[in-house]
DNA sequence: TGGATTTCTCAGGGAAATCACAGATTGCCG
DNA sequence: CGGCAATCTGTGATTTCCCTGAGAAATCCA
């Protein structure tokens, strides 16, 4: 039975909102101008507000004055070391969480202690959708944001624990991949809406992937061999538009 | 997240209007003349308020002062490169949606990201009651739009959801084709309104079309077989003038 | 370092969708 | 009622889209 009795929320999915209802704010700190654009898009789109910078000095300024509840943070500036900038911005917002952007080589060293603040990172290049699940985390563990949003994604008998990276389906575990797991975070975060391999492509790989865009159709078929296995099926195709995952009792 | 359906208006037909109640407006920008007339034309109908650019520069002025709720632009300008107008208007109006238009061939390679933020696109050829249904997506998830305006279309005991492709009547799922889907779509966006043959043409198949007229005629067989199959129909041919769609109970 | 796992490309097969064509059917007119 | 035009629909060719096996390349991990 088609549900058009209902609707989801504007987004179709739920809002991470601050104790006073104003939405959250954010603060995106890269010297790549594409680089904030396409984050500050991505980030807009969760409904949250948005500020820019493109050095370590003008984020500090835009700190005071923004007062953001996260950081993203590029430990690459022209001006400034990331952990110079870190320090400087502690001083002013010493609870305020922050998510670096780092090379993929340059890992282990400097931010190994990072993250012990409750901070965390994310490699260069991006998927919006962990930068945007990650965000999430940080922002939903610092306690600035309402603690009704909750980490588990729920469709039907299927679940998905954003903290633990746990998915199982009525009961029983089932272990992913990491591009599998976003994947499937995504269709759940879209439960019932048609999405088109580009706008998949665009949100759970990385923005320089330049390959083929069947990647999106093998790694589908692989999450069915292990969601939808022997099981009423959950992930369903809309030929010429897209796929989308909607409970197996409809 | 649910909630419950509202009522739909009379004639099954829900305006896009803005908060304060007036009419959306649309920038619309390719440097084919004839592409932005009929582009114009076909969304002056929709009720929404329409300027043209030919060009990236005359897109960014008369963006500054016309403060559209959203812009529909070409990737191919004369004077500037799609991207480089997209990053020029995200500064002046970072949450306005985009909707591209692109060659077909073009898509895999340049398009990476541009969906990211809840943009869009369509290739070209398209047709009209693409762009107009993908932009009334955007309109309405950008929060310009009244949030009250969903995604189901409905007359009589037929639904339409736009999100999920999902179509039932009487409760009984239906599927249908892609080009099933926009031709019902399109009856259903002016239910109880005759609609010609070459309306269905122009709207529904893509403006470069070049076949027989009597793939309309076919279209709306297999609508039938689908649709009314066994019930009181609901589609109604009206000789010499088009076709109609209507409650069955009247 | 070497094996296991994961990611991705490539290509074949197959199913579905689209559409042209033509004959059947229907409605309208005198 | 006969004839004409408009519409309907069965058939099949063609195209498009999607799925998936096989294996190469990259990465992870012990």
């Amino acid at each position: 039975m088609v549900t058009p009795m209902t609707t989801t929320s504007p987004q179709g999915r739920t809002e991470l909102l601050r104790p006073d209802g104003s939405p959250v704010r954010v603060l995106v700190v890269d010297d790549e101008q594409s680089i904030t654009e396409l984050l500050s898009m991505a980030l807009r789109y969760e409904g949250w507000q948005i500020r820019a910078a493109g050095d370590g000095h003008g984020a500090l300024q835009t700190a005071r004055e923004f007062r953001p509840d996260a950081v993203v943070l590029d430990m690459m500036l022209p001006d400034m070391d990331g952990l110079t900038v870190l320090g400087r911005l502690r001083r002013e917002l010493p609870d305020v969480p922050v998510l670096f952007l780092t090379a993929k080589d340059a890992v282990e060293d400097r931010i190994a202690g990072l993250t012990a603040g409750g901070d965390d990172y994310v490699t260069k290049p991006f998927s919006l959708e962990e930068v945007v699940a990650r965000l999430r985390g940080l922002i939903r563990r610092s306690g600035a944001a309402d603690r009704r949003a909750d980490s588990v994604l729920v469709v039907g008998d299927l679940m998905l624990d954003e903290d633990s990276h746990e998915v199982s389906r009525g009961g029983e575990n089932i272990h992913l991949t990491a591009t599998e797991f976003e994947l499937l975070r995504f269709l759940m975060r879209n439960p019932r809406r048609v999405l088109s391999k580009a706008q998949i492509l665009d949100r759970v790989w990385s923005y320089d992937f330049g390959g083929q865009a069947n990647v999106v159709e093998l790694y589908i078929s692989y999450l069915r061999r292990k969601i939808d296995a022997g099981r009423e099926p959950m992930i369903h195709t809309r030929r010429g538009a897209g796929y989308l995952i909607k409970p197996a009792t409809s």
